[in-house]
DNA sequence: TAGCCCATGTAAGGAGTTACATGATTAG
DNA sequence: CTAATCATGTAACTCCTTACATGGGCTA
C-alpha cells in the first residue's frame, strides 16, 4: 500500500469525484476560485497526479480530440473514491482543530456530494462540539499569560480567538440551513 | 546574500528579539503555547537555528552553566534584527492576505515590541483596508457562482468570509485598543 | 508570423516530517 | 538504579517551489 494522500492529493481526488478533468482543468480550479490556497502550479499539480495514479486513486486516459492537443483525463479508481470517503468520514479531532480549519473546510467542501447530508450534519456537530470546548482553553491561555505578552502579542491571539468563534457561530448557521434544506 | 528566512525563521528571529534562548526554550514556546501552528520538533527548529546563524541573522553562544547540560543561547545579530524589521514593515499586500492571515498575524505579534506602537497602528490600518476591498470580492464570487456549487461547497467558502469578517471587525476592536493605551 | 492560450511535463533545490541517536542531570 | 527531563543533533524521506522546456493550435 502506498502513504495516504497529502491535503492537495485529497483537494484533487474531491474534484474528480465531482467530475472527470484533466490536469490543466484541475489547475485552473486552483488558480481561478478563491476557495483553498493550494498553488496551481504544474510543478505541483501533475507529479501530486502521478502519486495519485500510482498509488491505485486515480486512473488517466488520453483523450484525443481531433484538432486539439492530447489531454489526460482522470477519474477516480473505485479504491480512490473509497478513500477519499474514509478520509472525509473520519471523526474530527482536536488536532484537527488546532492546525488549521482549512483542512476541515476542505473536508466539508465535498462532504454531501460525496457521503450525504447526514455526514455533513454529523460533521458540523462533531466540529460544533469541538470548537465549544477549544475556545475557552484559548481564553483561559489568554487570560492567565496576558501579563507577560506584549498589547500586540495579545491582540493577536485574540484575534486567532475570534476567528475561532466565528467558525462556531457558523456552524450553527450551517446546520440550520441543513435543518431547512431537510424540511423540503 | 542568503536567501529570506522562511516563516520559522521569522518567527525564531522574533522570540530571539524578545529574549535570547537556546533551541530547546525555543521548542518549548512551540509546545506550550497555542499562539503559532509551527512544529516543536528538533528537526525543525534546528536545522532552522543553524540556518539562521549560516545567513548571518542570529550568533550563538554556547553557555556552560555548572553542573548543567551545555546549551547554546542564540540572539540575533545587528543584521538579523534589521531583516525583523523590514519585515515587519513591509506593506500588506493583497497575496498576504489571500495565503492566510496567519502569516499576517505572527507579524502583528512581533510588532509594537520591535517597531513601536506607531507602526502597529499603521499595520491594522492597512489590513482593515485590505480586508474592506477583499471581502466583497469573495461575497460577489459567491452570489454568482453559488449555483454551480452544492450546499457544503457554498458553506465552505461562506466559513472562509466569515473568517476574513471576523478579523475586519477585529482591526476595529485593536485599533480601538491601541487609541485607547495612547491615551494613557 | 508573431504572440497567446492550451496542455503536459522535468530538474534542482529548499524545507519540513518522522524517527532515531546520544548523553547529562535530577527525582523517586 | 531507573525513569524522566534537559538538550542537541542527524538521516531518510516527501512534498512543494521556481524555473525551464516543449509543442500544438488559434487569432490578429
Amino acid at each position: 500500500m502506498k502513504a495516504e494522500p497529502t491535503f492537495l492529493g485529497y483537494a484533487l481526488l474531491g474534484l474528480l469525484e465531482q467530475n472527470p478533468c484533466s490536469g490543466y482543468d484541475l489547475r485552473k480550479v486552483f488558480a481561478l476560485t478563491p476557495m483553498m490556497a493550494f498553488s496551481d502550479s504544474p510543478g505541483a499539480i501533475y507529479p501530486a497526479l502521478r502519486r495519485l495514479e500510482h498509488g491505485g486513486w486515480i486512473r488517466g486516459w488520453v483523450e484525443n480530440r481531433a484538432g486539439l492537443r492530447r489531454r489526460k483525463v482522470f477519474r477516480p479508481t473505485p479504491a480512490g473514491t473509497e478513500a477519499l470517503k474514509s478520509w472525509l468520514g473520519r471523526p474530527i479531532s482536536r488536532d484537527d482543530v488546532i492546525r488549521g480549519l482549512d483542512g476541515l473546510m476542505l473536508r466539508f467542501a465535498f462532504l454531501d456530494l460525496v457521503l450525504g447530508k447526514e455526514s455533513a450534519v454529523q460533521f458540523l456537530k462533531q466540529l460544533n462540539k469541538e470548537l465549544r470546548s477549544h475556545v475557552p482553553t484559548l481564553r483561559e491561555f489568554l487570560r492567565t499569560r496576558a501579563n507577560d505578552m506584549p498589547l500586540s502579542g495579545r491582540l493577536a491571539l485574540e484575534s486567532g480567538i475570534l476567528g475561532y468563534e466565528a467558525q462556531l457561530e457558523w456552524t450553527n448557521q450551517a446546520l440550520a440551513r441543513y435543518r431547512r434544506a431537510g424540511k423540503d
